[in-house]
DNA sequence: GTCGCGTTCTTAACGTTGTTCACATGCACA
DNA sequence: TGTGCATGTGAACAACGTTAAGAACGCGAC
């Protein structure tokens, strides 16, 4: 039991499971997910075949385990961006952690895919992972201050965080699989990122102070 | 070459392009594209394993098939639920086609999720696709009254389609993977969509007239 | 120390998959 | 009527996910 939730247990390789999150990310990236097979990862490792098993019950799981890492990696880009940001408005900081947000999609494409790959629709399988998604969404939702009611449905400024979050992981999707805008050919990720959080933020004025 | 682009075609099997396709179709929506091999989908059609190579280069290639099919139903929804709205602004039509847009994708979850699982990002590979993407996204865009201008893209105004799309992309997807907003647990689809997209369309009035 | 035990890793095996090849079939047209 | 080509089959291959049985190692009890 302990063995899954502590990283620093020592193996005989080592850190086997550790390595094998590594080995695992690195060709997810570089082939994506659907292309990666268990017994590569494992080569990767410098182990045999059958031994992922005794760290993960199955090929999924492990990659589970690639996408909860992506997305403490994301929340932390996140944090770290806004808090970092010159900006001074509750605004300001969202579009800074936007912006973090799609540089980390369009860097780490293949796990971002991952991350939304439909494992996260497994509810009860990977419940880990789930944990990990509502704390990413949980970073958003603090930055805007405001807190996520579960009454006053009909209250239109409920619903900021939702669409927000829905802008910026549609942009960040979008432009990885290469369906940019005639108009941001030219522009990088970030510039095209400020540029639709800009009409965005138009909409998210009205709810905000 | 006519035979992968006349859908009429007819061989020994009646129309066997069509069955592989209508048969990947169901089992994508029962099990999930990666969990779908050539070899079921041949059996669901009745045929050898080694049928579908002569209809399809590979078992992506079906796949992209399957997706194309996808983009063409979705934008024919988007088109038909717009037409037919009692809006008679292009908010509303826009709202609309939001709604199903995001009702296609809760509603064929696995059919939507392939659509973008990343066989569009090779670019090359399967152009047709690509085709059929742009193709809907040229449905919202006729629905918002701009062109895609190619130049000024310090315009904000020339951000709103993408912006747009992104939000209704986004959302889709969220839903898909059970993220709903704590709020929005008791309603259906389409109406956290109209919230959702009532929220954006404060940002779009200031460039629309 | 060394005995024993549980964890970690290997080797070998099973059934299934994607894909290819050589061959059978039957429609369309000379 | 017969020839050709598009369409189907069956057997084969390597690679895959997964399991079972056993070997090596590490660690606490005597």
């Amino acid at each position: 039991m302990s063995r899954s939730d502590d990283p620093r247990d020592s193996y005989h390789h080592g850190d086997l499971r550790a390595a094998l999150l590594d080995a695992a990310g690195r060709l997810v990236e570089r082939n994506g997910a659907t292309h990666v097979s268990l017994r590569a990862i494992a080569r990767e490792a410098g182990v045999s075949p059958a031994a992922p098993y005794h760290h993960f019950p199955d090929r999924e799981s492990l990659l589970a385990g690639v996408a909860i890492d992506g997305f403490e990696a994301l929340a932390r880009a996140m944090r770290t961006e806004a808090e970092g940001s010159r900006e001074d408005t509750a605004l300001g900081r969202l579009q800074a952690a936007g912006v973090a947000y799609v540089c980390f999609a369009v860097e780490n494409p293949e796990i971002y895919r991952l991350m939304f790959s439909g494992l996260l629709s497994d509810r009860d399988r990977f419940p880990g992972l789930r944990e990990a998604a509502d704390g990413t969404f949980g970073v958003l939702i603090g930055l805007l201050g405001t807190e996520d009611r579960t009454e006053v449905a009909a209250d239109p400024a409920t619903w900021v965080p939702l669409t927000t979050w829905s802008t910026v992981h549609g942009l960040a999707l979008l432009l990885i699989e290469g369906i940019e805008h005639a108009a941001g050919a030219a522009l990088t990720p970030g510039e095209i990122t400020r540029q639709v959080t800009t009409v965005l933020g138009q909409g998210l004025k009205s709810f905000q102070p």
